[in-house]
DNA sequence: GATCAATAGTTGACTAATCAACTATTGAGC
DNA sequence: GCTCAATAGTTGATTAGTCAACTATTGATC
């Protein structure tokens, strides 16, 4: 089903770049929901899944609380209260560094990393779930495409 | 730049699912900042803009509240309160159904209107200045694996 | 025409996002 | 070693998103 259909929309669209456009936002809404449906439940949100994820890559030493904004996937600029959350669940903890003490590491927990080893299999399922629809080839391309497309707004 | 280096992560992913959902997150949250940065200048919102597009299609008789919920293209459970924000600054305007007192029609003012018709060109430049790196080919092939994508999430 | 499930929307309580202004600390240049 | 711009992070104020509980109205059924 279309995007102008699904939204009961008549005319159809200005470009093909509108049109892109709203089927790009649309569908990742829609993917979106999908997965916070299966971190959700578990207590956490999207945004605090990610930092986890972060957090778990990083190893025992952790990141300076920036250097994780940074790494989100999707821009946050509350880094500082999604961390706070996070360090009241007992998922992430923090310390102030004693080489440079205006850094703040952030490292996860062991609940935090046994969370994330309960959400793996299925994030991943899911993931793979909303994706299985694709041909191989046709994850490669769009991958290519959405990676050029951000080249091409990174600049300017 | 692929996703992986610009998120600063070693280990690959661990699926092509998986690759393909954290690009998608990625670039669509580059590309609604973007949009955002057209739109909210003129103090509105995205969801804002959204619901105006949505009232300037439906024409003078506008449509019940509920319905352009169902309209939009980011899933908006706070419709209510989103509208509230709109008629405060004059741009929608509401009144209850005479036919149906359930209802509440919301229609787009004359300041809402103009609004949007100083939005039209920039924002549809900035739809095109982003996906103007893609072939016409290549967008046909965004916009078909995306609806399939949503297809296969809709049942279930 | 009385009952009651369904529909349309609002409200309250809470969580999260956003932006600007702020504190603390560091390092470079004099 | 003093000054000052730059960096790291926090806080306050405001706006927006979320979910459940609520009111009002309708239409179907008896």
């Amino acid at each position: 089903m279309s995007v102008l259909r699904e939204i009961k929309q008549r005319k159809p669209f200005g470009s093909h770049g509108e049109e892109a456009l709203v089927t790009l936002l649309r569908t990742t809404d829609v993917v979106r929901r999908h997965l916070g449906d299966v971190v959700e439940p578990h207590g956490i949100t999207m945004q605090q899944y990610n930092v986890l994820r972060i957090l778990r890559g990083a190893g025992p030493d952790g990141l300076p609380t920036l250097e994780i904004a940074a790494r989100m996937l999707e821009h946050t600029p509350g880094i500082t209260r999604l961390i706070d959350r996070l360090e009241s669940k007992n998922l992430v903890a923090r310390q102030r560094s004693s080489d440079d003490r205006r850094c703040v590491y952030c490292h996860i927990t062991a609940a935090g990393l046994q969370l994330l080893v309960a959400l793996d299999a299925p994030l991943r399922g899911a993931a793979d779930h909303a994706f299985h629809v694709l041909k191989k080839r046709e994850l490669a391309q769009i991958v290519d495409c959405l990676d050029r497309l951000r080249e091409g707004l990174r600049k300017k």
